[in-house]
RNA sequence: CGGGGCAUAGUGAAACGGCUAUCACGAGUCCUUUGGGAGGAUUUAUUCUGAGUUCGAAUCUCAGUGCCCCGACCA
């Protein structure tokens, strides 16, 4: 699509300037708005709907493999808290408190949960008696509070919204089993919903989740070759049913600490389809997840045979796609284009005097800007074909984008060449060695991003040591 | 948490210690328009907060707060 370099830019240039595109993007497309207190953002009808929709198909996935619902508290009592010594100390500073009811200081001051393993675990340890209980498998639909110096709008934000599913197991293979099974529902709302291709793998004993036994990561590769987690699932063992004293009465009568799972997803995807998709006309929804699957754009609202046609035309759609009609009489058909496609509308419908005489209208896809005529009579066939093309055709692009930025290495020099070209994913082979990793990261400023569950063996060396290599690691730099 | 920078309308800027704080874009109202960013009329500010210096402060001083960039930490 051509560039239009002429016209006064009301959004960075996405080479330029990747950061500000970024935040211009959220603010100029309506997705969200800035608040008094840093870090905490206003999501806009628009932006939330997004989250709807993510959330709506996630939640039917969840109940499919028997996820039950439920709500905990916001406040955390302390010593609840500390009881996991890995995991008070990985989240301790980031942690907001509660020190006071009105005037009155409190004796014991409450944190406002960062995340929920504590309170599930302290829970579970009344609700689950005998093995007759188990599995329970919940999840709440939440926000959640840590107290990042860092901010971004959905990537990284004080509070964000999110679900975290918590379960417990009476053995450990059905918990490690569920761990990989929410994982794998994380990859196809990503891949199929948010047309985004993702890596998916296990997490190194430096990068895993505090107090997990075992974490597993679906990442994700953003337009400037950096790389978002997007998606993350743990197997506990019984890390935290020790400390909490999560017994169940087994068959055999005995008493056994239960076996626990946690798994999230966060209004960080927000922030995923806007770096994996966006480009210098803006915003670029995938037809899946967009609000807005189709805007109409009547031309000329004086003329009331077009206008009358668009309505019903509207009228047609609006029974099988999210769809919009723009109205609005102050501005001009031009502006109202570029303002949809900012707002990454995958497709936009022309209908004007012409159209009318042809009983037809012009089909605009956002990703290539091609522009179609379909007759009126053949418009729901036609919008649902090219609605699945358009949803192809990105996660396509992105797919490319994956395997263009993906390059093995076979020694630290080529690894620092390598990222510094702005390469996305850079795999080479690791000894295990948590002083290797360590010295990849600083010289590379690459941290690995987990090791793949397809491995290949591109060298039987460490990348840094030269010892005995262990795993193949994908290595990035991050978000 | 270290090092640096900035703070004027919704946004971006201008204004020597001195006249009614100026301009562009945006937004609101009204009229005329509408096939790739329309035109006219009109409206739109406790110059971040607090104190000080001065006949007089957006401008100088001090303190506070907020934001941005670079490192360390992070979903």
């Amino acid at each position: 699509m051509n560039d239009n370099k002429n016209y006064v830019r009301e959004i960075t240039n996405i080479e330029d300037d990747f950061a500000k595109w970024y935040t211009d993007i959220v603010i100029k497309a309506d997705l969200a708005d800035y608040t008094d207190v840093k870090g905490f953002m206003a999501i806009k009808p628009y932006g939330f709907a997004i989250w709807e929709n993510i959330k709506e198909y996630a939640d039917k996935e969840f109940k499919k493999v028997g996820v039950k619902n439920v709500y905990l508290p916001l406040l955390i009592p302390e010593d609840l808290l500390n009881k996991e010594k890995d995991h008070i100390e990985g989240f301790a500073p980031e942690v907001a408190w509660v020190t006071h009811g009105g005037a009155q200081e409190l004796e014991n001051r409450f944190c406002i949960r960062p995340t929920s393993e504590t309170l599930f675990s302290n829970l579970y340890g009344k609700w689950v008696k005998s093995w007759r209980d188990l599995p329970m498998v919940y999840n709440q639909w939440c926000s959640v509070i840590r107290w990042e110096k860092e901010t971004k709008p959905f990537l990284r934000t004080r509070e964000f919204l999110w679900q975290e599913g918590h379960t417990v197991h009476d053995n450990a293979e059905e918990a490690k089993d569920l761990t990989l099974k929410m994982l794998s529902i994380y990859r196809e709302l990503i891949e199929k919903k948010l047309a985004i291709p993702v890596l998916q793998g296990e997490k190194t004993e430096t990068e895993k989740f505090a107090g997990a036994e075992n974490t597993y990561t679906v990442e994700t590769l953003m337009h400037d070759g950096k790389i978002l987690q997007a998606g993350t699932s743990h197997y506990f063992g019984q890390n935290f049913s020790r400390p909490f004293k999560i017994k169940f009465l087994n068959k055999n009568e005995e008493e056994e600490y239960v076996y626990q799972t946690s798994w999230g997803i966060s209004t960080r995807l927000i922030g995923a389809i806007i770096m994996a998709h966006g480009d210098n006309r803006g915003l670029k929804l995938p037809p899946e997840i967009a609000p807005i699957q189709v805007i109409i754009v009547p031309i000329s609202l004086s003329n009331e045979v077009v206008t009358s046609k668009a309505n019903e035309l509207f009228d047609v759609l609006n029974k099988s796609f999210r769809v919009e009609i723009d109205k609005r009489d102050n501005y001009s058909p031009g502006y109202k284009f570029n303002d949809w496609e900012m707002k990454g509308v995958p497709v936009r419908i022309e209908i004007g005097p012409k159209d009318v005489l042809e009983n037809q209208c012009i089909i605009v896809e956002r990703d290539t800007g091609d522009k179609t005529a379909i007759k009126l009579d053949d418009i729901d066939p036609e919008l649902r074909k090219i609605l699945n093309n358009i949803q192809k055709r990105m996660f396509d692009a992105c797919k490319n984008n994956k395997e263009n930025r993906t390059s093995s290495v076979n020694s630290l020099d080529e690894f620092v060449e390598r990222i510094n070209e702005n390469q996305g994913y850079i795999k080479a082979m690791w000894c295990g060695d948590k002083e290797c990793e360590a010295e990849i990261r600083e010289k590379t400023g690459a941290k690995s991003r987990c090791v793949p569950f397809e491995q290949e063996k591109i060298s039987d060396k460490c990348v840094v040591c030269g010892k005995k290599a262990k795993h193949l690691v994908f290595w990035g730099r991050q978000y």
